[in-house]
DNA sequence: GTGAAAGCGCTAACAC
DNA sequence: GTGTTAGCGCTTTCAC
């Protein structure tokens, strides 16, 4: 199939290129009939612009990179945080007449920065979106800076001026969750914090040590339990907070996995879920819905704060109104592993 | 930050730019002391090809594009199949230089053929991998075999000619895993055959049916329950087998979601699994092996595949030398929900 | 309102 | 071995 160009349309509307190429971009100075006219030739030859050469010229190439951490090396638990940011991402794309390009890379690699330099000045995308935890990653951010594309970091561990970030309200979530479950009659309630590397998750013990003075109730020492994300840590943090003399009604995780870990815990120890013991997690794994009880959480609107990030890379008066640092509100997910206690 | 083209590098090293894109290349007729200084000015001036300038030359991209029904619209239950075949492009794309741009997009839409052959016509991808359902549209298909590039299907419906398959053997396998039930002493399998629009689904039916023929025992009517993919359908399945006065001690289901229907009713019958049914699926969805017990089921090597396809796409000899329908074997997962009877 | 001409950075075909 | 010359199909600048 021999594609058309823009001056197959010319010749048949008897116009010059320039005239094509106006319409095709919706610009302005094109009288209606000569308009017209030429829409019919684009039509009738199905002519469809090569991007490539409108990058060439342009230099725009209507093509995000979408840059995560590699799930093979985590084993595909961050599968749904996956398709949920490209979702959005995709969301905004195609509104736009923009596609989408992934590449996924390992976190722990040495020479990411270089990789990701070498995407960028080959692909040329016109922005690009780094996840959470690469968004924190400063060498790399910083390197990708010098390109003068938009960076979009996503959840980043630390703001980098030059750059926009997208995040949630991690702290004041977190507090919200927990005044929920004070709400729900709970007396004491424990928390197990995550690896503090992640900033995001530092902020959600933040959040629960801030809804406990908000409750002016005191912050009890071994109702906090140091976790590390994994599951095995909530089994951990469960045996310790449900080994208390005086144990709490309920229990608020950093993440889900501990939270499941948590959950699977107190079931060995004879604890029915939610009547014995309420607990709440933060993420919305796409397990949290499938375990059962199903779990209570938080959820962070992923997809809407990569549709976002595609946004801005798109519309650069957009990107220029808006501030630097910009927060997409988390929701609370109440469900079945919460409850009244007794 | 101001990229390096080709003349700075040829001005730097004293050469024209043919020969620097010679060394960039990798093509023959370079001296060794000419290519060393020319790899010393690309080095030292950072010089990274520009693609879009490349594609417009010489009409190549570099860029895969991976098509897959849009996981929004099902509810996400496929994410676990859509990030192993990204993960397996990318895996073929990281090692050739190529880079993946994503496109899922609705099944059910009519417009499907349009968008496709626009994203062909404007991105130019070097090829394209259409993952089943959508592999089995013939309208797409076809239409998409008109613009040239290779087309790459995977586990479609139908044999295109003029594209490449990329299947499992499903018959085969199906018949192996009602093999196994056989042999670890199962005298009654039932099986639980899924929505026969997907030729791949209705394969597993013929495959069980073969293994009977093998074993030679009779086809029971009774025995074959239509579902439609569905833990619902899998749900009415088991009352449906279990509620025979003989009923059968293992089930054997064409999709994992049906299985794991099975498995949730037959808890409710007051079964234990596997002690009084054994039940085994297909897919090996992510679920699969979270549920309790883990279940049995078939693992199709959906990343090899996709690697297999973005393989073929970027080697042109490659593609040459091969049949038109390639075919990976899949492989028997067995886990907890399996075991001998009584 | 419209068009001519000059590139964007690269590859391809052909000299030398 | 190496260089020269045309483009690829589009946007941009500026003239009309």
């Amino acid at each position: 199939m021999q594609r058309a160009t823009l001056e197959d349309v010319a010749t048949l509307a008897g116009v010059s290129i320039k005239t094509v190429s106006r319409v095709v971009n919706r610009e302005p100075n094109v009288s209606l009939s000569t308009m017209e006219r030429v829409s019919k030739a684009i039509k009738s030859l199905n002519y469809q612009p090569n991007l490539s050469a409108r990058n060439l010229a342009s230099q725009r190439s209507h093509l995000i990179a979408l840059v995560y951490d590699d799930p093979s090396t985590y084993q595909m638990a961050s599968a749904g945080y996956i398709l949920e940011m490209q979702e959005g991402a995709l969301r905004a794309c195609k509104n736009n007449h923009y596609d989408l390009l992934i590449h996924p890379c390992n976190y722990r690699s040495d020479n990411i920065k270089q990789e990701l330099l070498s995407l960028v000045q080959q692909v040329r995308p016109d922005g690009i979106i780094l996840a959470a935890p690469i968004s924190g990653k400063s060498g790399v951010v910083k390197s990708l800076l010098a390109t003068e594309i938009p960076i979009m970091l996503l959840s980043p561990g630390k703001k980098f001026s030059g750059s926009y970030s997208i995040a949630t309200n991690d702290l004041e979530i977190s507090s919200t969750m927990t005044l929920y479950l004070a709400s729900i009659g709970h007396e004491s309630i424990a928390f197990v914090a995550g690896n503090s590397s992640h900033r995001a998750v530092s902020n959600r013990l933040l959040g629960y040590k801030k809804a406990l003075e908000t409750l002016q109730r005191p912050l009890v020492k071994n109702f906090v339990f140091q976790g590390d994300n994994s599951v095995g840590s909530g089994e951990e943090a469960a045996r310790n907070l449900l080994g208390l003399k005086s144990p709490p009604t309920a229990i608020f995780a950093a993440n889900d996995d501990m939270a499941i870990g948590v959950m699977r815990q107190a079931r060995i120890l004879g604890l029915t879920i939610p009547d014995d013991l309420s607990i709440a997690g933060f993420d919305d794994i796409t397990l949290a819905r499938l375990v059962s009880p199903t779990l209570t959480t938080v959820r962070q609107p992923l997809a809407a704060m990569a549709e976002r990030a595609a946004e801005l890379i798109m519309d650069e008066k957009l990107r220029r109104e808006c501030p630097e640092l910009q927060i997409v509100p988390a929701e609370l997910q109440i469900r079945e592993s919460t409850r009244n206690p007794n």
